[in-house]
RNA sequence: UCCCUAGUAGCUCAGCUGGUUAGAGCACAUGACUGUUAAUCAUGGGGUCCCUGGUUCGAGCCCAGGCUGGGGAGCCA
């Protein structure tokens, strides 16, 4: 613990009367007697009151926003209209100047854009305060979602010797020097002289090994850093993020779809139990972004009552043949709305997915049982030959938050399935030996943690969730 | 990667049909005021109009190419 309380602690306890001390950043001074401190525990700010008699110009002069300082005082209620208590400062001390012709942040609406260049600073406004809060308490309830339900959390390797993931394209992991490549005789460059003796990548998905753990530990979670070497350009998708995945055995796909909704709900409402404060900023924030936008763009729900509609209402459960069915029957099909054709066999495109989620049922929906031919290799076939256990959890606003199925355990429908998807067995020989080794029904999925923390606080852009963002042409800080 | 769109002061933006010395609000500096709430009032400083080339007597504005940001699509989480 701090030697000096927190001003979260401050606003709990009001110790109104002791004498505290408040370390934090300048956001404002005004009438050259009060400052608003902020330090980060909480979106609120604590008032300390000067009076500039007591203090040196010198001082007074570098009180300045995005200044640190230590405030030394008497905690009191606060005389003025805005706030219910405030610092009366007896000793001020600068621990750290700002020059403010160079600050970049002000007390002034910024743009998020401009905020993502300043990535370093944009922690000091209210909006990124909050979501980064709200990341933290989001991280701690999936931690406890699990631990609370007997889930042991696994550390799948980042770095990867396994090609066969298919989750996309991928980061090669090398230490050969790149303008002297070691070659062998066939003029190849010669991947034995890497350090690991042979290709390596980082991880796309842990879930190939997730399984592997779950056949033997029961149920056990992923929660990690993933890479994606896609040319994505969107604000959904991240060359960096991080992955939740669960993996249960003896789940079936209905048991994987309970999971799955249990586990959103809890989410959801543990930011709303614990993070409330920065929810309603962030609603408020929503609302007035909205404000500025064209009617038709606006949110149709506030922020929190959006959360709470999803915390309080069943997933809808449909099967893919059904969500074609719906979308065949649509005004909007036969109005000839929709860009891309709907015909049974087709990945639904994201046009598809919005009208669902949207327009038809304007909740959460999971869909399974889509076309095997449009999913991965490693997802259960169904008895009627042609479809799989996948689910997707749909959220209005993002969509595809979720992704997973009931995995193939026969070993023999396995194999064949490898062969259909071009996928060498040698690569992938002991992911296969696990079906030849007492293998067992089992199920998981993945989530895409930035694209929840997006949902809880109804950030539009993804590089908004995460400290860092990595995308194409972009790795600065 | 494809389609659309934008780039003017530190920030958010305006800038007419191509026409003289490029504007506002905020921020910043100085002063006034002193229980303020993104305080207020006065004064002041601040510009590679994204870059390169072109058209023109004349380009912030028109044209071509490029760079960067944003939105959408694809891929997906």
């Amino acid at each position: 613990m701090p030697k000096h309380p927190s001003i979260a602690q401050l606003f709990n306890e009001k110790p109104v009367g002791t004498r505290v001390t408040v370390k934090g950043w300048v956001r404002t001074f005004r009438n050259d007697q009060f400052i608003t401190v902020t330090d980060g525990s909480t979106i609120k700010t604590i008032q300390v009151v000067i009076n500039k008699e007591n203090f040196e110009e010198d001082t007074l002069k570098k009180i300045q926003t995005g200044a640190c300082i230590s405030a030394t005082g008497t905690l009191e209620k606060s005389l003025g209209k805005g706030q219910e208590i405030e610092v009366v400062c007896e000793a001020l001390e600068i621990l750290g100047e700002s020059d403010p012709n160079e600050f970049p942040i002000q007390m002034k609406r910024h743009t998020l854009e401009f905020l993502r260049e300043k990535a370093h600073l944009r922690f000091r406004t209210n909006t990124f305060g909050a979501v980064f809060r709200l990341r933290h308490h989001l991280a701690f309830a999936i931690h406890k979602f699990f631990n609370d339900r007997g889930f042991f959390y696994l550390h799948s390797p980042i770095i990867t010797g396994s090609d066969a993931e298919g989750a996309g394209e991928m980061f090669r992991v090398t230490n050969l020097d790149l303008e002297n490549l070691p070659k062998n005789e066939k003029g190849e460059i010669d991947y034995s002289q890497d350090f690991f003796g042979k290709t390596t990548n980082l991880t796309v998905s842990g879930q190939l090994e997730a399984e592997l753990a779950a056949l033997a530990l029961g149920s056990v979670y992923t929660f990690g850093p993933t890479f994606r070497a896609e040319n994505s350009n969107t604000s959904r998708h991240l060359a960096e993020f991080w992955m939740i995945e669960p993996e249960v055995a003896f789940n079936d796909i209905h048991d994987n779809q309970d999971l799955a909704e249990d586990f959103l709900k809890y989410c959801i409402q543990y930011a709303l139990d614990h993070a409330r404060e920065d929810l309603e900023f962030l609603q408020e924030r929503e609302i007035n972004e909205d404000k500025l936008k064209p009617v038709d763009e606006r949110q149709s729900m506030p922020l929190i009552q959006r959360l709470e509609f999803v915390v309080n209402n069943q997933f809808e459960r449909i099967t893919y043949t059904e969500a074609i069915d719906i979308l065949l029957n649509s005004s909007h099909y036969k109005k000839k709305k929709f860009k891309f054709n709907v015909e049974w066999g087709i990945d639904l495109q994201s046009e598809h997915e919005r009208y669902l989620v949207e327009k038809h049922f304007q909740k959460p929906v999971i869909i399974t049982g889509y076309p095997a031919k449009i999913k991965a290799f490693y997802m259960r076939l169904n008895e009627d030959g042609k479809t799989v256990a996948a689910m997707d959890i749909l959220v209005p606003g993002i969509g595809e938050i979720i992704g997973g199925s009931q995995r193939e355990e026969r070993y023999e429908v396995l194999l064949e399935k490898c062969k259909a998807f071009n996928i060498p067995e040698d690569h992938i020989w002991w992911y296969l030996e696990t079906r030849k080794f007492g293998t067992c029904p089992h199920a998981g999925f993945g989530l895409g943690f930035e694209r929840l923390i997006m949902y809880v606080t109804g950030m539009q852009n993804i590089r908004d969730v995460i400290p860092f963002p990595r995308t194409p042409q972009n790795a600065e800080f």
